[in-house]
DNA sequence: GCTACATCCTCTAGCGACTAGAGGAGCAAG
DNA sequence: CTTGCTCCTCTAGTCGCTAGAGGATGTAGC
């Protein structure tokens, strides 16, 4: 029975930096954990746990908003779903939206290189595709 | 022969909103324009195929220190173009690489989201893949 | 006990690319 | 001459961290 790691362990078993440990206390997405006597901090199963969660979130792109969201939900858990359904939902269409966009810029910027001919500035294409939207193959990347 | 239009014309041809245009020319992407007797800025021909370059590069998601580099090679042209190419590759790597990033998201997403249950969160799908990264398809997303 | 060194603490400031807002001046139309 | 729009400068805020200063604490070896 011991009552917690210091923030390095937490920060290696998690993969979460200690600065951004220490962030997210103080935005309020981690609770406060208790100090030893020296004031470091300690943390045990349930806050390690709750940081896993943070980052998984987070790598899967959702904001810090919506996780506060989510972990409340987590801590409620007799509520519906439909709110982390909903928030999970946005979160897809957002990333296909990406996807969409850095698809038709893939191709844009393919065009361009293909059609560099390494000489000078003069008739560089990626500059003049840059130049002038008329040249450009999509109107409406972004 | 008139002597430029406003910041407020600027924006609406160029699409660049007007603090945005006055932040490109902070920062050094765009001169400073001329002036009219009351202190307002006029943009010619010249600012204004500066500012669409600047757009339309911004728009492919290059970053600011990229589009500088590519207006002195536009202001220069009897320079190799390779630098001009090789920012460009950068980008359609980078480009790529999210591309991948947000596929192996996506999956994750729908697959959270098509097994959610519409029940309470005790059993929601979402929040359970959030919490344990062992639920999670893929172990090396973002 | 003493020294070295790692780890921890708080606090402030910086990143990129804008965006928002305060507080005021200029200008065109009625 | 007033209304209402556009414009000006300036500062501060956004998001999610990250970097660094300056200092306290903890641990291992001698």
């Amino acid at each position: 029975m011991h009552d917690g790691v210091p923030i390095g362990e937490a920060a290696r078993a998690s993969g979460v930096k200690v600065p951004t440990i220490r962030y997210y206390e103080q935005v309020g997405l981690l609770p406060e954990p208790p100090r030893t006597e020296g004031n470091r901090r300690l943390y045990g199963g349930r806050h390690l746990r709750r940081l896993a969660f943070i980052r998984h979130a987070r790598e899967l792109g959702f904001e810090v908003e919506a996780i506060r969201t989510l972990l409340d939900l987590q801590d409620n858990p007799g509520q519906s779903c439909s709110p982390a359904d909903s928030i999970a939902r946005l979160r897809l269409k957002d990333v296909e939206e990406r996807i969409a966009r850095l698809t038709a810029l893939k191709a844009e910027l393919q065009r361009m290189i293909d059609g560099c001919s390494h000489g000078t500035v003069a008739d560089c294409r990626v500059i003049e595709v840059l130049a002038d939207h008329g040249a450009c193959a999509s109107p409406t990347h972004r």
